[in-house]
DNA sequence: CGATTATGATTAA
DNA sequence: TAATCCTAATCGC
């Protein structure tokens, strides 16, 4: 589930259930025992995301980094908390609801600098206010790329994965594997505003869909899984828009999907 | 019960 | 480019 949208959504939810309260800390499966000791009844100051990395900050000014990787999730619970059931890296409980973090990539105490370090690594993060598209179109501009890598890389936009480069690219009927720096002029910029816009959304609706509920012929409700995307893994379906074949491909080392008629080359 | 898969990213070769 | 890490769900036999 992790692109950015979820790891915003994660920093909203753990601040509402945690935030300012002393916080119970435990890693029932035993590999952050020694992080979880010592952060074990500290009140969180507060959780906060820059694209895909997760910091909590403890009043004792202790950080705890996350990256959920591609596998790691960070699932809530009532309280009293179900007894332990898998490989949970990190459990946290505050005064009335519970997290479990399991699969994560990173899960580990760091310091300011560090997290300062892994922050400006980052590409502007379209979901944190105050960002602009400016060093984003730059780097586009500069790069000979494929657009679906640079989409990636999260030294150039923070926060898009896999599911959002080829949904963005769709929309802006671009093939993810233009060079970035032959795109038509204020390409980049769109494809920017489609990243603030559907990011957005994601977090709002903790999940990613790029379609319109009118174009799926729906005015209320949730749009079913089936009907949520353009072209990810949609390989060999009709495209939604023109009934063409949709196509994938390998673009930096992950799957890509688009449609050659509304993306040609 | 084993193989496969996953919205990620780093390290080694 | 390939190997590696992390976990759980799903699918085929």
């Amino acid at each position: 589930m992790p692109e950015g949208h979820t790891i915003h959504r994660l920093a909203r939810d753990l601040n509402r259930d945690l935030k300012g309260h002393p916080v119970q800390a435990s890693s029932p499966q035993g590999r952050f025992r020694d992080g979880a000791r010592l952060i074990d009844g500290q009140p969180l100051e507060r959780a906060e995301a820059w694209g895909k990395n997760l910091f909590l900050t403890f009043d004792t000014n202790e950080i705890v980094y996350v990256h959920l990787g591609l596998i790691g999730k960070f699932r809530r619970h009532a309280l009293p908390a179900p007894a332990a059931r898998g490989a949970i890296r990190l459990r946290l409980a505050g005064p009335e609801a519970g997290w479990d973090l399991t699969g994560p990539n990173a899960c580990k105490l760091v310091t300011r600098a560090e997290k300062l370090r892994t922050v400006n690594k980052l590409g502007p993060d379209p979901l944190r206010r105050g960002t602009t598209p400016e060093t984003f179109e730059a780097k586009a501009a500069r790069s000979s790329r494929p657009i679906g890598a640079v989409l990636l890389d999260q030294a150039t936009i923070a926060g898009v994965g896999n599911v959002y480069r080829s949904e963005f690219c769709f929309l802006a009927g671009v093939h993810p594997m233009t060079a970035a720096n032959e795109l038509a002029d204020g390409t980049s910029r769109i494809l920017w505003d489609l990243s603030v816009e559907h990011l957005k959304e994601g977090v709002r609706l903790n999940r990613i869909v790029t379609r319109e509920p009118k174009e799926v012929g729906m005015t209320r409700g949730r749009i079913p899984p089936r009907h949520r995307l353009y072209v990810y893994k949609r390989h060999h379906q009709p495209c939604h828009r023109c009934g063409t074949p949709i196509e994938q491909g390998e673009v930096a080392a992950r799957t890509a999907w688009w449609c050659p008629r509304c993306q040609p080359r």
